[in-house]
DNA sequence: AATTAGCACTCTCATAGGGAGAGTGCTAAA
DNA sequence: TTTAGCACTCTCCCTATGAGAGTGCTAATT
């Protein structure tokens, strides 16, 4: 059934009064507060069929509405309009991140920064690696047979990784395997996925007119399975969720504690969204996660040097305010790509 | 007052009867569970002298009694009894240690058998580094005028800093600096706390007939302030706080809550308990601290070949199993002791 | 002097009933 | 097509009530 024009401004007025009082929404108050000049008996037929077409559910008869899923959707997709920031947050922003000339503080305070803008849980998806292409790979001793490797990619990011190695390796071995390593580099574009197999091949060529240190090799394998380490998430605000009414009683947190807990779980959720689309909202039941069922999650992509690396997340309750959650995350994504790709 | 025998008796079975099933313990119940041969008229006079004494309160008249802060303190000081870990639960926690080669995975490891055990928070205070000595700086330049440096302490922990000069800083002049600071570093003992000083002295003797490189001094001051970078925690099992009964509506969790949010509140408190004694409790109101008057801290602290480093430490209601949180935080301290001592 | 039986008293908790209020669905009139 | 009118439903809050748990106190017992 296609909504005409009049059931939508109904259903965009039940949403937006829904987002601010967390109550059902009456007849009644749409007709005193959003001035549609309609009888509440007219609103209420409208309603009745917004019901009926499962863009809006009564928690008992005799209540006022609240938006479904779908409600939600259609309002996200034809409904909303964006509301942009105001130059003062915006101002408020920038100073904020001037404070951080650091990779690690910046993720942090990006991820305070979505918390307390929005009141809801702020995530930040620290930038994945794959693919990156290797710029320069070095080797520093650090003691009790443990070598720091440390690859610097053409982003500019910077993987650190502590192995330790059987028996003592000599300095001038390490640094003629990194001479040999950043030369093979130089060569062609060789990214962090591939690095390893590339790397055996040409070791293997050499090593059999070299003198022949298998530990080179395990040592090798053991540094480039970067590629499997898990992506850090920053989490801030864990505690905003429980403010909001729809959780007041700690069993209605249920599955939600478990992403608040596992920050994987939320990772790994927003890792499959990268790379399809800069923003991207997810509706309750529209996960098939069963720990976001409750909850609404909004994502946006950053990049550095133009190249999207990563994502932040605005996670809470479906009851939120889409508009404002969609201007923050967009506009907080795009200043932190612009904050990293300086670094 | 001093408490004889049978209040002592007395005080023990309500605190152990409460711990099990956190409702308020009557005469009926002491009576008729311990056996004492007493009558409950009895008991309840002797609950009544305990409570005189603020070793228990009542929700009400007419309810049964619970332990206070100072209850809980006396069963702790001279009622409790060792009561030292299963050899399979020992052997479950070798094994999953086994797990872990990394420095990174040990202490989340920790964290998470702390809370796992405990059914508590489960909290790792990373090894604090002031006053380490310092065996080994070495300067790895990683692009875009980036310098990371690795400082390796005698304990072996390896700290990192990736800091930003201003214009491009010659990888000659680089290995110059870290040559000659390791051969300061190998004349005598600096340790973190005072390298940035010793150094700077050192520095300026040689740059009145050196070239005079400015910003060198800046590099270095900027290097050396690792000593005022935070500590790492680890805090694993932030929902079984809520789990508990006292705990079922979220307004109890109030203040708590501030604990699971900011990481630097336990990590502050625990370091501040460094290096007086191997296990300290703190219950509730114990705590200066207001985040902390409904909980009750159990900390042990661990060391790297000798020398104490950090803490680990349980945070729940003041209502748990002291006896079982402290063979845990003990055992676990001992174990990550050796563990990080053989890195 | 210490212990205990007995009992009145207090407080919680669960249950039910009743009335007010909010909001709906339906119908007939405009 | 819209609306006024009204009966109906459901929640919420208040009160009353009674059972049950547990205490404090007193007088009797050991």
């Amino acid at each position: 059934m296609e909504l005409n024009e009049r059931m939508k401004t109904i259903l965009t007025a039940v949403v937006h009064r829904y987002i601010t009082t967390a109550e059902p929404v009456s007849s009644g108050i749409i007709a005193q507060k959003y001035n549609l000049n309609l009888s509440t008996a007219t609103i209420r037929h409208e309603m009745y069929l917004l019901e009926k077409n499962d863009y809006l559910w009564q928690p008992h008869t005799s209540s006022g509405r609240i938006p479904t899923d779908r409600g939600y959707r259609f309002y996200v997709d034809n409904l909303m309009v964006k509301n942009y920031l105001k130059e003062k947050e915006k101002r408020e922003i920038i100073q904020i991140y001037k404070k951080s000339k650091e990779f690690e503080e910046t993720m942090k305070i990006t991820s305070q920064l979505l918390s307390n803008l929005t009141n809801n849980i702020g995530v930040v998806l620290a930038p994945v690696i794959y693919n990156n292409i290797v710029k320069n790979i070095q080797f520093v001793s650090v003691g009790n047979n443990r070598i720091l490797t440390v690859i610097v990619t053409d982003t500019g990011l910077v993987c650190q990784k502590i192995i330790s190695v059987s028996g003592e390796i000599n300095t001038d071995r390490l640094s003629y395997l990194s001479n040999f390593i950043n030369s093979k580099l130089a060569e062609k574009d060789i990214n962090i996925t591939n690095l390893n197999n590339i790397l055996m091949d040409e070791l293997d060529k050499i090593i059999s007119f070299q003198e022949k240190f298998n530990y080179i090799h395990n040592f090798l394998e053991e540094c480039f399975d970067i590629e499997y380490s898990e992506n850090k998430v920053y989490l801030d605000g864990r505690i905003n969720i429980m403010k909001h009414p729809e959780f007041k009683e700690i069993d209605k947190l249920n599955y939600i504690l478990s992403l608040i807990e596992e920050e994987n779980i939320l990772a790994n959720t927003i890792r499959r969204y990268l790379g399809f689309r800069k923003t991207k909202i997810t509706i309750g039941k529209e996960s098939k996660l069963k720990e976001m069922q409750n909850c609404s999650l909004v994502t946006s992509e950053y990049s550095i040097k133009g190249k999207p690396v990563g994502a932040i997340g605005i996670l809470g309750p479906t009851r939120m305010d889409y508009p404002r959650m969609v201007s923050i995350a967009e506009y907080i994504s795009d200043k932190l790509s612009e904050i990293l790709s300086e670094f």
